[in-house]
DNA sequence: TAAATTTAATAAGCATGCTTATTATATGTA
DNA sequence: TACATATAATAAGCATGCTTATTAAATTTA
């Protein structure tokens, strides 16, 4: 609409939209006091066995320190348990616990719901297209993120 | 690809390809060290004048401490002017400044650029409907987010 | 006008996210 | 084996973003 918008569109949309949705996802689930990264990391780690810091921090494309913070807070929680890893003493083994199992099953069925309130009046032509530009920007970006390191 | 996904498809989406191109453009304007939210918060002060900090909140969706933490960092990197409201002591009237002019000539091309770069591979079409649906997106999350007060 | 309520901005506390540095441990090489 | 290098996790520092509380000033109302 303003000649700003203009300017900074794509980054506009992805920022607020995510906002948008991070904020509707913290509402619908207050009571359980997770954020969406923490249900994101649990995901992550419910078919997952003695995963490290540093290959879940892949798992969820996010840096290690940032990822260590989500775990230790989620231990404290106790929805995971970090047991030493054997064959290396520098890492943790995790594991999703009965406790994050069980907030699993609660945190699902509502993020499934606002999933699809989200797409309301969406076309399931439109959903595959979006998907598939979706692909294409995140191919671009990442490109642009790895090749100019500096 | 794997279940988890499926689970948080469209939060996975944004938050995921909104973090690539905050940090492409972090990347590409490194040496001028503004934010992608310094830089949409200055963009919006471009061709206006007298914005207080609740209104300039308004303006780039995010609340008013959010927004006065920011404005006081372009404040110090002399970016933008808070001069007192005659007609309300509790409020600043914002300015940009000339620097802020400035840093924005350069910030523009740059933007323009990586948005185009962004972009590559998807055509007009596709364009429109993408934005078409993050809007429909951005309406129904918005709903949810007014409608569920608590 | 006086008292009650609202409002603009800020502060404090906490979570994510990035960068750089540190520590302890592994791994590779001489 | 000894030394150099690489790696997993953490710490510290800073920015965004949210919530709740505070302060001073404005507005409403009684």
């Amino acid at each position: 609409m303003t000649t700003q918008k203009q300017l900074q569109t794509l980054g506009y949309w992805l920022h607020h939209t995510s906002a948008l949705h991070k904020r509707a996802f913290a509402t619908e689930t207050k009571k359980f006091g997770l954020t969406t990264e923490q249900y994101g990391l649990l995901l992550q780690l419910r078919d997952r066995e003695k995963v490290s810091q540093k290959k879940l921090a892949g798992l969820i494309h996010k840096d290690q320190a940032t990822t260590g913070k989500i775990v230790e807070k989620l231990e404290v929680k106790g929805f995971l348990k970090r047991l030493p890893d054997p064959s290396d003493r520098r890492a943790f083994q995790l594991y999703i616990s009965d406790n994050g199992r069980e907030v699993l099953n609660e945190l699902i069925p509502i993020a499934e719901t606002l999933e699809t309130q989200a797409w309301e009046g969406i076309t399931a032509e439109e959903m595959q297209l979006f998907e598939s530009i979706m692909h294409r920007l995140q191919d671009n970006l990442y490109k642009k993120n790895v090749n100019e390191d500096e």
